[in-house]
DNA sequence: TTCTATTTGCGAATCGTTCGCAAAAGATAC
DNA sequence: GTATCTTTTGCGAACGATTCGCAAATAGAA
């Protein structure tokens, strides 16, 4: 493992909540390349130390962020107002999966899962919520 | 209803699966510019005529896709092979939802939901089918 | 340490999408 | 129908996220 990619790797996993490239190149924007970290992304999702998703808001456009893999694969909300997202938990969709996977004679290898909304705050405050 | 606005729609409303915003401007590359297919597209959806979603193939990239919205909200499989989108029939998440939302108090206003792999067809080949 | 394979930084390019603006098309009022 | 006001369109340029090519730096093996 390079100094890039540990770097990356553990900010990933020390983050409570998914991490676009962009907020990782912003991190560190003084000790390496925005090419490299998107290297390294490439990297160790290859290697399956993380995982990630494409999630579009109105506010920060579409950007792919980034979850560490560690335990069960989970699913995320994202808040339109304040853009935290709140874990959803272990992915609760096996059995869904498997079927329709039956149904329709489909190889599923993976899917993508994540619902957009207001957050408990949100709903209880009507101040902008910082981005 | 202007021209542009009504090809657009008819065009994936007749469509049996989800069109990108690249294949719609394709198709009308003779009678539209880009810039007013993806202005209808916009217009339509906002109108709730059409529904979209995001999604990355390593082949075609990544895209947001449109489909009429008709009925009940769908959700979709994309064949990484062939890359022809699988209908899985109507959102079957309305509890998983429910269940989620309340737990977490989150209200939840839109979900994104697809699955990738290899369709029936393509698991019985191993020829590279058209893209 | 030396040698070789891999990774990095930099700048430019790519791709999907959006913008600004002037011309064209629609809608409304005579 | 014509004049007038509003909306939409086409065009070209810009945009933001991501990727590329290539020479320099670094990591690993011997
Ligand atoms: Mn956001
Ligand atoms: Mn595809
Ligand atoms: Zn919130
Ligand atoms: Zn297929």
């Amino acid at each position: 493992m390079t100094k890039a990619r540990t770097h990356v790797l553990e900010a990933v996993s020390s983050a409570s909540e998914p991490l676009s490239a962009r907020q990782l190149c912003d991190l560190f924007r003084d000790d390496h390349d925005q090419a490299t970290i998107y290297r390294a992304l490439h990297y160790l999702e290859g290697k399956g130390s993380v995982e990630s998703f494409i999630l579009h808001c109105d506010c920060h456009g579409t950007e792919r962020y980034y979850v560490a893999r560690a335990g069960a694969h989970r699913h995320w909300f994202h808040c339109e107002r304040c853009h935290r997202f709140t874990d959803l938990g272990p992915c609760r969709f096996d059995d869904l999966i498997g079927n329709v996977s039956a149904e329709k004679r489909l190889a599923i290898r993976s899917h993508t899962f994540y619902a957009t909304g207001l957050c408990g705050a949100c709903q209880n405050s009507e101040v902008d919520a910082t981005h």
